[in-house]
DNA sequence: TTGAACAGCAACACGCACGA
DNA sequence: TCGTGCGTGTTGCTGTTCAA
């Protein structure tokens, strides 16, 4: 029972890798559409000798055996396969018909382009002429600050500052060429800044850390060319150093002037995120609803550019049970066509039969057919496990598949090993790890298993009812005063729900909630 | 082979204190 | 007034062992 145990806890994902495996190591599997194509014919294969029977001295003595031969196991378990087909639609068309659907679901999307691939496909497209305006720009701006000395540089604008930031004295000594062999450079060290770019879209060293880290190191001025044309890129404010210089970089692109949104960044970034709107505008000297529209023209900034981009591929999951509405209730069906069908190949069975006279290959081919015989059975049981579970779940919370999450009930593992008559152990592997598609999108199994609140009439309001009731209070709330988490409390109360404080903050936490504060509208 | 019993662990819920 | 951190008790899940 361990094994097969070890069979109910897969998901059908690592099943259809360990039947795989299963296949390759055990020659007397095979999958029932090869067996098809040879014309493998199970009738073909007479019971001449059973392995059950194999070490009884005399012929003809059978093994008592309540299961009776391994022949006549084996033959049980493919008949199990053959009873999959639902009865009454031929297979083909049922599978044909679910097909589609589930190549939605499993399909795997497109390799997604990386940021860096993206941004050096833009630096090859630029031509010799742009790459060049750009290092007279950067050259201009050198020219400049030296201009204006020292006392002129710290007066120099905040995003020039800000830029040459790394190298406030290489800029006004070195000197530019123009020549072909810097623009090469140039478009080299543009591939070295896109490197240090992480997956948000920041710069992740100064220049001076990426400049030492080259070999040979290259003028300062060259980087700060290819930074700058790095910035200059789609998507907008990639190549920052930081959110500040990001969102800096976004509001320059837009070639307008927004002084005020460009101070709130520098200096009020941190209040902005609290929401301290009051500070910011007596700090700045203007009124709040100036602030106002800054905030929201600063909201609409994309703070992570780079994360239109690449990163992990997206993970797929093939549901292992399908809930389906059917009259006037939900009805599970597990999904087994990732999973070949097997059988346990006749040839073997026929040299099993042949083998009398070879006491070596007969142990060899008892112990390879006792195992595909196993995994048969152990296949057809988690199926049948995994079905009453499911059924079972979508029976107790089918009022969350109709009406939503506000109606999830409180529900725990032992609940359904009780229905079920089966150890919580049972259910706890059963459903691990697996998923069930609902006609409300896939879920883990795990999530319809949910704690609560106890009401002050002794019935249980689930989690995650309790979490939709604080959402609805402050979807309603007055938005200039924000009902405060005791105030929610307080609400809760008038529906019988008693948590406290603390709950209601952890709970407004986890759903990314911001504070009352956070929320206010000035 | 099955499930009961147990221990370990993590998550949750709570109270309290403290600081902004 | 509210958010946050810390310590503590409770609950449920999981892994392991062992007896029937």
């Amino acid at each position: 029972m361990y094994m097969s145990m070890e069979i109910l806890c897969l998901n059908s994902m690592d099943l259809q890798e360990r039947v795989e495996t299963e296949l390759e190591n055990n020659e007397t599997l095979e999958r029932q559409e090869e067996a098809a194509a040879d014309g493998g014919d199970d009738a073909a294969a007479t019971q001449t000798e059973s392995p059950a029977t194999e070490d009884a001295d005399a012929p003809g003595e059978v093994a008592e055996d309540p299961l009776g031969s391994l022949e006549e196991r084996m033959e049980r378990a493919d008949r199990y396969y053959d009873d999959d087909a639902p009865h009454g639609r031929s297979a083909s068309s049922y599978r044909g018909e679910r097909d589609e659907k589930l190549e939605a679901m499993s399909n795997t999307a497109e390799r997604s382009i990386s940021l860096q691939d993206y941004l050096e496909d833009q630096v090859h497209m630029l031509s010799d002429e742009e790459v060049l305006e750009t290092m007279r720009l950067v050259q201009a701006r050198g020219d400049d600050s030296a201009g204006m000395g020292e006392a002129s540089v710290a007066g120099a604008t905040e995003v020039d500052s800000n830029r040459t930031e790394e190298s406030p004295a290489e800029g006004h000594s070195q000197q530019l060429d123009f020549s072909d062999e810097q623009v090469k450079v140039v478009r080299e060290l543009c591939s070295s800044v896109i490197f240090n770019i992480d997956e948000r879209g920041y710069l992740m060293y100064s220049l001076d850390e990426i400049r030492v880290s080259l070999e040979p190191a290259p003028e300062m001025i060259l980087l700060e060319v290819a930074l700058e044309i790095v910035q200059d890129l789609d998507p907008t404010g990639v190549g920052g150093r930081g959110l500040e210089e990001c969102l800096i970089l976004q509001l320059e692109k837009d070639r307008q002037d927004y002084p005020l949104e460009e101070r709130i960044i520098r200096e009020y970034l941190s209040e902005l995120s609290h929401n301290r709107l009051p500070k910011i505008a007596k700090g700045l000297g203007v009124g709040i609803e100036d602030i106002k529209d800054a905030k929201e023209l600063i909201a609409s900034l994309n703070p992570l550019p780079g994360k239109l981009f690449g990163g992990e591929p997206p993970h797929y999951i093939k549901p292992d049970a399908i809930a389906e509405e059917v009259e006037g209730g939900y009805e599970v069906r597990v999904e087994s066509s990732y999973t070949p069908r097997l059988r346990i190949s006749p040839q073997y069975r026929e040299l099993y039969r042949q083998s009398r006279k070879d006491p070596e290959l007969k142990k060899y081919l008892k112990k390879k057919l006792d195992n595909a015989e196993w995994l048969v059975l152990a296949i057809r049981q988690r199926q049948a496990t995994l079905q009453k579970i499911a059924q079972e779940i979508v029976n107790i919370q089918s009022g969350f598949l109709d009406h939503g999450i506000s109606h999830l009930k409180v529900l725990k593992m032992v609940d359904v090993a009780e229905i079920l008559g089966v150890h919580v152990s049972t259910i706890s592997r059963g459903i691990s790890g697996k998923h069930i598609q609902t006609s409300r999108g896939i879920y883990p199994m795990k999530f319809f298993f949910t704690g609560g609140a106890t009401k002050s009439s002794g019935d249980v309001e689930a989690r995650g009812s309790v979490i939709q009731r604080i959402k609805d209070f402050i979807e309603e709330e007055d938005k200039e005063s924000p009902l405060s988490d005791v105030a929610i409390v307080e609400k809760l109360k008038e529906v019988e729900i008693n948590i406290s404080r603390r709950t209601v903050t952890k709970y407004r936490e986890a759903e990314a909630i911001p504070s009352s504060r956070e929320r206010r509208e000035y």
